[in-house]
RNA sequence: GGGCAAUUAGCUCAGCUGGUUCAGAGCACCUCGUUUACACCGAGGGGGUCGGGGGUUCGAACCCCUCAUUGCCCACCA
């Protein structure tokens, strides 16, 4: 098999990960090893890979691929969610374009639209993830509407509600006119807008006065129920106990007083509208006054609206405004910043509505997941900082609102058989809800046609809080194999936008249905954005497309791109730059592994001295690295695990090693010499592999012939043993000594063909051992010891100790003398500050005594040197 | 309005409980260098008064106060 001189990441990468998934190595069953989980955050069923998936997953297989490799029953579960809102929005756009609405098909007939939209579409991102080397077990891919899945959600859905956590309530909601449904409220972003406060007179009843109240919506006027003072403003207690006509409707409404009421703002009253306000909802209640609702489902005006009925409220309000104004109540505009809030998904402005919905009361559920999170540590966040807001949002936290009026999605199992508001009953299935229905009746006549079930769906958050269980169906079948080996999962990578729809969710769900987390890490990631810092998106059009990228730059190089400059909780100015470092270390690799397997070997050969050296100091430094990962990886510090690995192979196994150990042009390299860099360069694969697969696994199947089982996928993580600081030490030193002769002979213009004489003063016996290392890569002739500097020659110091580089060329004096100079006056210098430091008395006795003999050996090593520089400027004057 | 975090080289970031190296890395930049793995390269090099101001300390990038800027989260002031 012949070693392409070039690297094409292309045919490779496909060859690699059909290998793996045909010998099943992504596959995990329940064994005697410890399982090591990860659930992926499922994308939407219909979505497209996007940048954030790439890094997000990247990581998941970075963990995953590292865990198998330690010898952990690695499991990453793939999968996919159902999206209820978006995916329906997303239907019915498609639908619209057909010229086909909503509204005019059954539900059943929605629902296979849906289902056909979502065979069509779905699953296109998990082959995407593919692509990215993701080593997922594809036999458990799951998806949120699988019948076990749905199944898991009604099933915790009636436990909820027979355990009296779910309860049906009529409520303030936030309302999508856009989508027609409620929102939960981390599905609501406020947004400060531009908007204006308009001051507007309400004429009093059986008088000529005036009250003026301030309000940014006008349009609601129709909905005015009372106006509201201050109890003690004075300047109004004359209006106390009498009524307002409202402006347009002419009806009236009382004038009440409430200590709600900010004095300082606007006016100073209030006009209040229960319907459509939570405030005004809270004084309505107060005072028990009237909700008249003015809004349709879609944010028209309905008949309450009178000449505007049917108009959208923001043409409603700007026609209001003017008749307002030519009906003489407008008094003043002014501009006023003003918090609205916004759909997640439609981006319209959501209405607080009334209605009956259904609730999850949260307070239960709250108190383990603060412990785990926050006392026993039990669960982890990194980057840790996201533990303050995961502590205030959940000791802040409101009962979820869980219904939705959607089609896609989990119908939520109640069934009505009334009129009256309580008759329904909540069960899994029509048999079991007609035995309930016929006993909450007293009616043993009761039929299933008797029974409406509940139209609305639930939040999709219903169903992916239960993932890291259900997907081991643990709801449904809690003493199943599968689901007691790989649950609680290891860890989870996700984005901190998702924090609370999401994560903490599922802390909730596994503390009340597994009475177990469900993860004991939870790694989030930072967004993804270009270079100006802008966030990523279709209209900006800054997102690379993911798959180009690829293609550009292998899936390596972009997994090494992204991973670069990623560090937990950090956004990231996502450059193709990035992915071209990646495909230039690939390349990198690439080439140390050709020059290697180049070396044609002399079985007759000693392995030489430098060979030796430089292979067991590399040996310490492979080890020291080694451990570094694992500090790096535990507090998972994925980008800082990869600078490591990177710095490993391309400067102390590419730039030293490699370069030390090459035979001599034309030379054969010993048989030992070979095989133990070959040994190094194994290692060094395993260490790449979790970052980059494929060119790892590629180079890993040249280098020997290879079963199935001894693939690098499923290889071992290299042993971490003790090493010798010293050897690492002295290894030091002597590719300093190299970069001190390197540098003259740049500075003199000596070609590195030219080979040069050292010389060293005061030699110590850990430079020695690794002279013939210095020798071999600075083409030396010769090292020998010397008492004094020899006549004319450059010197430098490594350490303590004075080398020597005797040149045949006439020496530059003048520049030598100045140079020396400087070196002189700069020691003087630091001799006399670490002197001031020495002879003040209040640093002698209050720092360690270990600081201060640091300080002492700083002032003899500075001492010396300076002797020698002295010395040379004597022999040169 | 409340809370949290950040501010270190041109860029992106490290810098653990204040003390061994006149502050580190990667990229970018500058100089030189190609018959001998790789120009997707090699060797060498320049570059920071650690956001401003005060304070504590023998000693501060690190602790305290204050100001400024940025980002994030939360919140029902019309």
């Amino acid at each position: 098999m012949s070693v392409p001189k070039k690297y094409a990441p292309q045919a490779v990468e496909n060859k690699w990960y059909e290998y793996w998934m045909s010998h099943g190595f992504f596959h995990s069953e329940p064994d005697s090893r410890p399982a090591y989980t990860i659930v992926i955050p499922p994308p939407n069923v219909t979505g497209v890979l996007h940048m954030g998936h790439m890094l997000n997953n990247t990581i998941q297989d970075v963990l995953i691929r590292r865990a198998r490799l330690k010898g952990f029953n690695a499991c990453w579960v793939p999968g996919t969610d159902h999206a209820s809102i978006a995916t329906e929005a997303k239907v019915v756009a498609k639908l619209k374009a057909e010229g086909i609405s909503k509204n005019d098909l059954s539900r059943d007939a929605f629902l296979e639209h849906a289902w056909e939209w979502t065979h069509k579409h779905g699953g296109i991102i998990l082959e995407q993830l593919k692509k990215l080397g993701a080593s997922c077990d594809w036999d458990r891919t799951k998806f949120t509407m699988d019948p076990d899945m749905s199944a898991s959600v009604i099933k915790v859905f009636v436990d909820l509600y027979q355990k009296g956590l779910i309860y049906r309530g009529f409520r303030m909601v936030n309302w999508d006119p856009e989508a027609k449904t409620t929102l939960s409220d981390e599905e609501v972003i406020y947004e400060e807008k531009d908007a204006t406060l308009y001051h507007i007179q309400y004429k009093i009843e059986n008088s000529d006065a005036y009250v003026t109240i301030a309000t940014t919506r006008p349009e609601t006027i129709f909905g005015d129920t009372a106006i509201c003072i201050h109890p003690e403003d004075e300047r109004y207690t004359h209006l106390k106990g009498k009524k307002a006509i409202i402006p347009i409707a002419g009806k009236k409404i009382p004038i009440i007083e409430d200590d709600y009421v900010d004095r300082e703002f606007g006016t100073g009253c209030l006009k209040v509208t229960p319907a459509h306000d939570p405030n005004d909802k809270e004084i309505g209640d107060r005072h028990q006054l009237e909700i008249v609702d003015i809004f349709n489902d879609d944010a028209t005006l309905n008949q309450n609206g009178l000449h505007y009925e049917g108009l959208d409220r923001f043409d409603a309000r700007n026609k209001i405004v003017r008749e307002l104004d030519d009906l003489g109540h407008l008094i003043k505009q002014e501009n006023f910043k003003n918090k609205v809030g916004t759909s997640e998904r439609t981006k319209a402005v959501i209405e607080p509505k009334l209605s009956h919905q259904w609730f999850l009361k949260m307070e239960h559920l709250v108190t383990p997941a603060l412990k785990a999170v926050l006392e026993d540590k039990s669960i982890r966040l990194f980057p840790d900082k996201f533990e303050n807001t995961y502590r205030h949002w959940l000791e802040n936290i409101r009962d979820w609102n869980i219904s939705r009026q959607l089609w896609w999605g989990q119908q939520i199992p109640a069934f009505y058989f009334g009129q009256n508001p309580d008759d329904f009953v909540v069960a899994s299935n029509k048999d079991e809800a007609l035995k309930l229905a016929r006993e909450k009746s007293g009616n043993a006549a009761l039929q299933e046609i008797d029974l409406t079930q509940d139209e609305d769906v639930l939040d999709t958050w219903f169903s992916s809080w239960l993932w890291p269980m259900s997907v081991f169906n643990g709801i449904l079948e809690p003493d199943n194999k599968a689901y007691q080996y790989y649950y609680p999962t290891t860890d989870l990578v996700t984005g901190p936008d998702i924090l609370f729809f999401w994560v903490a969710r599922m802390i909730f769900a596994g503390y009340e249905f597994a009475h177990a987390k469900p993860f004991t890490n939870v790694y989030l990631t930072g967004l993804v954005r270009d270079k100006q810092r802008r966030k990523m998106s279709k209209s900006l059009g800054n997102s690379p497309e993911p798959l180009e990228l690829i293609e550009n730059f292998g899936a390596d190089g972009v997994r090494v791109g992204l991973l670069l400059s990623a560090p937990a909780g950090n956004d990231l100015m996502f450059d193709e730059n990035l992915c071209e470092q990646g495909r230039n270390f690939a390349n990198k690799i690439w080439n140390a592994f050709r020059l290697i397997q180049s070396w044609e070997t002399d079985e007759t050969k000693p392995a030489p001295q430098y060979a030796r050296m430089a292979l067991e100091a590399y040996g310490a430094v492979f080890q020291k690295t080694l451990q570094e990962l694992e500090d790096q990886f535990s507090k998972y510090r994925i980008s800082d695990a990869l600078m490591s690995t990177y710095k490993l192979v391309w400067d102390e196994f590419c730039s030293w090693l490699l370069e030390i150990v090459k035979p001599p042009y034309g030379e054969k390299m010993d048989a030992h010499t070979k095989q133990a860099v070959l040994e190094a360069l194994e290692n060094n694969l395993k260490l790449l592999h979790p970052f980059m697969p494929f060119i790892t696994e590629e180079i890993w199947q040249f280098l020997a012939e290879r079963t199935p089982q001894e693939a690098l996928i499923v290889s071992s993580w290299p042993e971490l043993k003790d090493f010798d600081n010293n050897l690492i030490a002295g290894y030091e030193r002597a590719k300093d000594i190299i970069s001190g002769i390197r540098t003259i002979r740049k500075d003199k213009n000596i070609p590195h063909k030219e080979s040069l004489e050292l010389c060293v003063l005061q030699s110590h016996e850990t430079d020695n051992a690794f002279y013939p290392i210095v020798q071999k890569l600075a083409n030396l002739a010769s090292i020998t010891d010397k008492d004094s500097p020899p006549e004319t020659a450059i010197s430098f110091r490594v350490g303590a100790t004075e080398f020597f580089v005797p040149l045949s060329t006439a020496l530059n004096v003048e520049e030598e003398v100045s140079k020396l100079t400087a070196e002189k006056d700069y020691l003087e210098g630091f001799l006399k500050s670490v002197r001031a430091k020495l002879a003040n008395e209040r640093f002698v006795n209050n720092a360690p005594e270990q600081v201060v003999a640091l300080e002492k050996q700083k002032e003899q090593d500075a001492l010396a040197k300076l002797e020698t520089v002295l010395k040379s400027l004597k022999n040169l004057d």
